[in-house]
DNA sequence: GTCTATAGATAGATAGAC
DNA sequence: GTCTATCTATCTATAGAC
């Protein structure tokens, strides 16, 4: 399944990372963790004190990943509208879901300080990250000046983690991409008569 | 935990929709439906094939009062704007998150095509109550002509379901009403000028 | 309709040999 | 570091007595 010059730790890690994507916490049980990374029941306990250890450094994994996708699209060159738009017409694999947002469905992720603390991190920074190019898209006048940036920035992450929930629904990904076509329009330097 | 008058199945039933919306369903065993509803092993798989089953009736049951919950709001007097905005501040379980949407996150569901269909219709249901207001709206001059009715509900629908999964994420509500207003502002007339 | 008994499978983890 | 053995509890369900 992974390289063969991928440690144990490593494909312990990069399998908890899938099944919590596909199947979430509750779902995934450590014997299929040990399945899916070809490892055997005492080496992942050799290596991680148990299922939540795992899972954290799985979790905490993937949001520093998904931060780092965000901000090469958040930060490439472009004005405040085009950047928000690369973002909200990313590529993405939408009927997986949010690997981080899906987390918040978790009740045992939920319930556990430490593994909703890296969930809960990224979408913050991302929020913040949104709301900083929507302040610059008002100062250069792209956005009305009436928006508040911190309120749109929750309405973009917002539409995006919904138009999972959507497209999850319908088992296609379509309704993703309508939400965020209703979302481009109301955003529109040209919607509002400024194009 | 029910009324005495209320019949073993009917408790099953209701507690079975309280254990989805809290665990989903791969967190939710047969036997904390039946401790939850006070019923036995034997009680509950003579009234219901098993799980699946019991959950399906679950879930129809959810879905409908969600539906007619909604049409409370949707259908009540007002311009096309006023109940959309009573749709998105409607009082909610916000930390709790939906009770259908979170459903899609639940793998088996998303895997039966039975357990599903109900969690399907209702969002689309709801996306297409939504698109009429809309087009209404648009009729009426309220909504700016070169707005698409079914994107725009598309993208209510989805601020609504990913603003349960911000509040879920920080663990509060605020985060919720944060990205409803964003929304409300790129949808009110005022915010086009119009107002 | 409800109860107890039973059952194979899995969950999550520990112990100790190698 | 990895492997096998072992363990307790739970999962999901069936069988059959009452």
């Amino acid at each position: 399944m992974y390289s063969e010059f991928m440690s144990t730790p490593e494909r312990l890690i990069e399998s908890t990372r899938e099944l919590l994507w596909e199947r979430g916490y509750v779902g995934t049980s450590p014997k299929a963790i040990q399945e899916h990374a070809g490892a055997g029941q005492g080496s992942m306990y050799h290596h991680f004190k148990g299922k939540p250890d795992l899972a954290l450094a799985a979790i905490r994994r993937t949001a520093e990943e998904l931060r780092a996708g965000a901000e090469g699209v958040l930060g490439a060159p472009g004005s405040p509208y085009e950047r928000v738009e690369a973002y909200l017409r990313r590529e993405r694999d939408v009927l997986r879901g949010c690997p981080v947002g899906r987390l918040t469905m978790d009740p045992d992720v939920i319930a556990s300080a430490e593994l909703r603390a890296p969930v809960d991190e990224t979408i913050d920074w991302l929020r913040e990250r949104l709301a900083g190019i929507v302040e610059e898209g008002k100062e250069q006048g792209q956005f009305a000046p009436s928006l508040d940036a911190e309120e749109i920035a929750a309405t973009i992450l917002a539409t995006v983690q919904g138009g999972y929930v959507l497209a999850r629904a319908s088992g296609s990904p379509a309704a993703f991409d309508t939400a965020v076509r209703g979302l481009l329009a109301l955003l529109s330097p040209a919607g509002r008569g400024l194009g």
